[in-house]
RNA sequence: GGCGGUGUAGCUCAGUUGGUUAGAGCAGCGGAAUCAUAAUCCGCGUGUCCGGGGUUCAAGUCCCUGCACCGCCA
């Protein structure tokens, strides 16, 4: 049995996700995992909060709250997110977990042991009001450039000049607001990606048919300028994971965490702890190839804009351990989801947010429209107008309506059973083997993933389906041989049973709705179309189900896309 | 400023290593059918493939250059 690792890109604790983020990890993930896992793989699907960090801490102490609390209430609210959209992930775990500390601190330890990390010392913003070092962009002050009063320690958002944080005139803290802020001597850890520039250069040589969109970036990051910078994996902060060398304390950088990624993409190791943890499994043979991980295969999901850290970074420190570890296999990267002409804002409360989209609508709506016009191959655009015709078309009137049609026209001529008599002839045949084709298109872009493309093949099953009917057109054969259209409608109930099990991955709750109003719980991947249109035998009773997808109105279309808009708080 | 991406039918986008008359979905137009959520099915596209050079027997597909938009970085 093939074995396959998921991880999806860990979303950051603070706040709530917009449907580009949603599209640009998790969800393309979901859907591979639910296919394999429907292909018979074993199948480890690992996503997590990513927890730690400065943004983290303020978030908390906006809410008033101690940030290991805020973490934990905002971890709970993505986790029901998650689920609200069928998320199926076998742990969602936390990356401030006990196991992600250990296995941190134990990379760490690993990577000093060989070499690989150098303690430097730098000059950074100390607050003392605040009593702790300030990140450059939590510095605001006088632009000397251009006399801006809000220019950040990075950069001047006004002017656009780069700036160090002491070329402020006036500077202040934008934790506390408080002047008192002077320069002051740390030590931090670096990783010497640069000793590793080779190793990871011909790793990335070695991997066959990534998107070109992964390699291009890796390698820009790898050959542009001076090469792979070293970085620096800790910081002057509370909350995080402390530095230690493995088990043993790390003289010199008592009261310092781990740069939240540094220990982030180790969390999907840690996050498979965390499940082996509470389920007793094996996590070792999920990830340490001289454990039973050797026929792993390892797919990661990610936005394009954490591809660096993932073909660099990530790697470095696996590379780096000396220790057999797990690498990712194949590496899926996506382009971002633009809303209505601009990008989405959670600051401004652009776009449509997780919790907002599953106030609307039905999940399986919206992973129908993400994952079908996913930004695979590059930016795309979501408006409501493309995601009303979109969905109305693909889901209410080609799947929908299908299922609804024959189910309706069974029951008013035989009965809410499936009808028995007559002989496939060289229609039923075609369409047999006409599906069969587009099966095995279906898999190639789903095994390949191809997102689109497989939507796109997808949907042209369903469509053979209602050009079957159309051409078979059993309102018609029914007033000279019944028979026939008994034949003809009992292969078409077959396959709102087949529709469900190939749809599964994309819209798994009407999926779900399909199988029981078809009264089976037979949702076996087809070796054999022909097979697979036989399992509802004749006699097998069938429920009329409810209408699947109900459209979307001009007047919702209106009223979410002024609701939306804009200026959320 | 540096780097990267994008620019293909009204809209959203596909177009493999350059190779027959450039494609899909949606929208639009015409027709068929009436089982169904007025849903379905069939037919219909004379597009400067952003502009300009170049390489080639052959370029949307490679090279140079210009323009536009987007993003990233310092």
């Amino acid at each position: 049995m093939p074995r396959t690792l998921i991880t999806s890109a860990i979303p950051y604790i603070n706040g709530i996700k917009h449907l580009g983020n949603l599209v640009g990890s998790q969800l393309p993930a979901d859907l591979y995992a639910r296919y394999c896992r429907a292909r018979g793989h074993e199948v480890m699907f690992i996503c997590a909060t990513d927890e730690h960090g400065t943004p983290a801490e303020l978030a908390a102490a906006k809410a008033g709250k101690p940030v290991a609390e805020y973490c934990a209430e905002m971890w709970q609210v993505q986790k029901d997110l998650a689920d609200g959209f069928r998320l199926s992930f076998d742990h969602f775990g936390r990356s401030s977990s006990p196991q992600n500390h250990r296995l941190t601190q134990h990379f760490a330890g690993r990577l000093d042991a060989a070499g690989l990390i150098d303690e430097r010392t730098s000059e950074q913003v100390y607050s003392v009001a605040d009593g702790r070092f300030l990140p450059d962009r939590y510095i605001e002050g006088t632009c000397p450039n251009c006399g801006f009063e809000d220019a950040r320690g990075d950069q001047c958002d006004n002017c656009g000049k780069l700036l160090d944080p002491t070329d402020l005139i006036e500077p202040r803290s934008t934790v506390s607001g408080a002047t008192d802020l002077e320069v002051r001597e740390t030590k931090h850890l670096f990783l010497r990606q640069s000793q590793l520039k080779d190793r990871l250069d011909q790793w990335i040589d070695s991997q066959e048919g990534w998107p070109v969109l992964t390699t291009s970036i890796a390698k820009k990051w790898l050959h542009d300028g001076d090469g792979l910078q070293d970085r620096g994996i800790t910081r002057d902060l509370d909350w995080g994971i402390p530095v230690r060398k493995g088990d043993a304390p790390w003289p010199g950088m008592e009261g310092k965490v781990f740069y939240v990624w540094f220990d982030a993409p180790i969390e999907y190791i840690a996050g498979t702890a965390e499940w082996a943890d509470a389920t007793g499994g094996d996590w070792e043979r999920w990830w340490r190839t001289d454990k039973g991980a050797d026929d792993v295969r390892y797919v990661q999901f990610m936005g394009k804009d954490n591809v660096p850290f993932h073909t660099l970074s990530f790697p470095a420190t696996l590379l780096g351990s000396g220790e057999p570890w797990k690498t990712v296999d194949y590496l899926k990267s996506l382009n971002y989801l633009n809303y209505d002409g601009g990008q989405f804002s959670t600051s401004r409360g652009r776009g449509v947010f997780m919790d907002q989209a599953l106030d609307v609508l039905p999940s399986d709506y919206w992973r129908w429209w993400l994952l079908s016009r996913a930004p695979e191959s590059s930016d795309t655009e979501f408006t409501w107008e493309a995601f009303q015709t979109d969905v109305n078309k693909d889901l209410a009137d080609v799947l929908g309506n299908f299922v609804s049609r024959v189910t309706k026209f069974c029951r008013s001529k035989f009965g809410e059973t499936v009808p028995e008599g007559g002989t496939p002839g060289a229609p039923e045949a075609a369409l047999i083997a006409r599906l069969s084709e587009g099966l095995a298109t279906y898999e190639r872009h789903m095994d390949a993933i191809e997102i689109r493309k497989a939507a796109g093949a997808l949907r042209a099953l369903w469509v053979a389906g209602n050009e079957y009917l159309q051409d078979a057109a059993p309102w018609s054969t029914f007033k000279t041989e019944p028979e026939h259209a008994a034949m003809q409608i009992r292969l078409a109930l077959n396959l709102i049973r087949l529709y469900a099990v190939l749809s599964r991955p994309f819209i798994p709750d009407a999926a779900a709705a399909m199988l029981r109003a078809m009264g089976t719980e037979d949702d076996g991947w087809p070796d054999d179309v022909s097979a697979a249109l036989a399992v509802l035998a004749p006699g097998h009773a069938f429920e009329v189900p409810e209408v699947l997808f109900s459209k979307i109105t001009d007047a919702q279309r209106e009223e979410w896309a002024t609701r939306f808009a804009g200026k959320r708080e």
